[in-house]
RNA sequence: GGCCUCGUAGUUCAAUGGAUAGAACGAAAGUUUCCUAAACUUUAAAUACAGGUUCGAUUCCUGUCGAGGCCA
């Protein structure tokens, strides 16, 4: 039997079997179906009857899943790069909302340390030693100065040394700062008053001012983990460990791990003098979450430069046998560049996420006002709706791009408002509404029943439309189980670009004909509802009109 | 040096191993007495290179070149 013998075959077959399909094709080996007109008809009816369209409800498939994002430095403020680890943590967790689950979001803030024992030793060393209420510069934006105040300090001290005829590599060595800087370091793990109070204070500014960003990306987190907490754990699941044999003693009393049958390496636990390691503690943290939240699934979102790092630690708890180890997933996402490569701070070409934020719905009202849009909504309203279309710009253009790919930021190009972007697709839902809004003066219902719909038959781009919504919920399966908001940003994206055309080819409400007329305004309805629940899944606002 | 990503129009991004590689920006031309022109319609423009697997490769494998990252 030849390809053209089977597919006749097979499309004979299925026109006898269901009824919903009106004739077959085939052309080049595929068989294509053409599905009856009134198909389109009951398909859109139980869609607008269907409440909870694209969302699943919790049931005994459900999980507890845990996601951690975006955890910052207490020293420095938040910068573009953390922009993308936010986006897509606070996507990630309506996704798998939206899929059925239980979805907790915490943060842990890497409070300890010698970063944050710098932006202390700036300040003890400034004259003024500026707070945020004497100075009103915003508190994490003045921790991040001190700590740049701290590396000018240290480039100064390094070129006297230098000048003193020392070479780079000794003037490091004797640098006079960064013995300070471990002294700051041992004082604090000694719980030394002076310096601990400080460093409350100094992270207390940095929350404060953190939390403000938060606040205007709408992140909630369920809780709040401090390294300073977690450092010191671990000791006594290394011991364990030790007793199951899954970490080994080296003659010196240092604890390893042995992952080359994985083709990873030896891996340090806990050093000979028995402090701990960055993944000790990250083991720690493992079982204090699980404890905290009984978690089915653990979420890291964290950049792909800690690959390596979440593999030895994944490997560690599987093998701890810790409960749902298997369900551990890094979601591991691309470096956020710039034009001119990668961000530095110490040459000053880190975009700040405050200023990036205020920069877009800058240019939101400007855009706005151009073009004489808002006209006829009151002063506060508008100032929320340059919000909400900045920031959804803003969004939008980072969720876009695959996670899992790097992507190219350019902080006076990127945000357009024209073409693939968030304010477009907001604009074809402002549409929808104001189609609606319209509906509604001139006393035209929108009826949802099938059988009053049946008697118009879908033209080709109404089908369309109809078939591509009806796509939504798996298309929120599949951001879910790969972990991808880019998979629901380009479906909204296809979603306006069907309604675009369909609304420029055909009139909706000065339709004669009132089963049309009728039939175009519950897909209206279902185009805008759909819109704005992919929107909202990618954290976007969807605003009534602009 | 070892390991891990990645390489698609001028630029920024798409494409479960499937049909003529799809958009946007930028460039060129056009659309407004018509439900919002942040829109719509045309045109030009791309799979780094060389092999292999396959009926079929942007996708999988090998090598070369190039970019980035992690480890020492």
């Amino acid at each position: 039997m030849n390809p053209q013998q089977l597919g006749e075959a097979v499309g004979n077959g299925l026109l006898s079997l269901d009824s919903r399909i009106e004739n077959f094709n085939i052309v080049k080996g595929f068989l294509n179906l053409e599905l009856k007109k009134s198909y389109w008809n009951h398909l859109l009816s139980e869609i607008a009857n269907n409440e909870s369209f694209g969302v699943s409800k919790y049931d005994e498939k459900s999980e507890n899943v845990i996601i951690e994002y975006p955890s910052p430095n207490t020293n420095k403020p938040l910068h573009l790069g953390h922009l993308r680890n936010i986006f897509l943590g606070f996507s990630l967790s309506r996704i798998l909302e939206a899929n059925g689950h239980k979805v907790y979001q915490v943060c842990l803030y890497n409070d300890r340390g010698t970063n944050i024992s710098k932006s202390m030793l700036a300040y003890l060393r400034s004259e003024k030693k500026l707070t945020p209420e004497s100075s009103g510069i915003k508190g994490d934006k003045l921790v991040g100065d001190y700590y740049v105040a701290y590396n000018e300090l240290s480039k100064k001290a390094l070129e006297e040394l230098k000048a003193q005829g020392l070479s780079e590599e000794e003037a490091k060595k004797q640098n006079p700062l960064e013995k300070e800087i471990a002294d700051l370091t041992v004082r604090w793990e000694a719980g030394d008053e002076e310096v601990v109070a400080l460093w409350k204070t100094m992270n207390g500014w940095f929350y404060e001012g953190v939390e403000q960003t938060y606040k205007m990306l709408d992140l909630k987190f369920d809780k709040f983990y401090y390294e300073s907490d977690v450092y010191n754990l671990g000791r006594q699941t290394v011991k364990e460990g030790l007793e199951k044999g899954v970490f080994f003693q080296k003659p010196d009393g240092s604890v390893w791990i042995d992952l080359t049958d994985v083709g990873l390496d030896e891996k340090l636990v806990l050093r000979s003098n028995g402090t701990t390691v960055y993944i000790t503690q990250d083991i720690a943290l493992a079982y204090q979450k699980q404890k905290d939240f009984e978690f089915d699934r653990s979420i890291y979102v964290v950049g792909n430069e800690q690959d390596y790092h979440f593999k030895v630690l994944f490997e560690i708890l599987r093998r701890l046998g810790m409960k749902a180890s298997d369900k551990l997933y890094h979601l591991s996402y691309g470096m956020v560049e710039l034009p001119t490569g990668k961000m530095k701070s110490r040459e000053g070409t880190v975009v700040d996420a405050d200023d990036l934020i205020e920069d877009v719905i800058k240019i939101a009202k400007e855009t706005a006002n151009e073009q004489g849009k808002l006209s006829e909504v009151d002063e506060s309203k508008k100032e929320e709706i340059y919000k909400q279309i900045g920031i959804g710009a803003l969004r939008y253009f980072i969720l876009k791009v695959d996670p899992k790919k790097k992507m190219i930021f350019n902080p006076y190009e990127s945000i357009d408002f024209n073409g693939n972007t968030g304010p477009f697709i907001q604009y074809i839902h402002a549409r929808t509404q104001s189609l609606l809004r319209n509906a509604v003066q001139m006393g035209l219902a929108i009826d949802v029943h099938e059988e009053e719909n049946n008697n118009y038959t879908p033209n080709q781009k109404e089908s369309q439309l109809i078939r591509w919504i009806a796509q939504f919920p798996l298309v929120v399966n599949e951001a879910g189980t790969m972990y991808s908001p880019a998979l629901i940003a380009n479906y909204v994206y296809e979603l306006a670009c069907l309604f675009s055309n369909f609304y420029h080819d055909y009139k909706v409400l000065k339709e004669e004909d009132t089963h049309a007329r009728q039939f175009r305004l519950l897909l209206t309805a279902q185009t805008g509802r759909t819109i704005q629940k992919a929107l909202y899944l990618l954290g976007i606002e969807a605003p009534e009109r602009m």
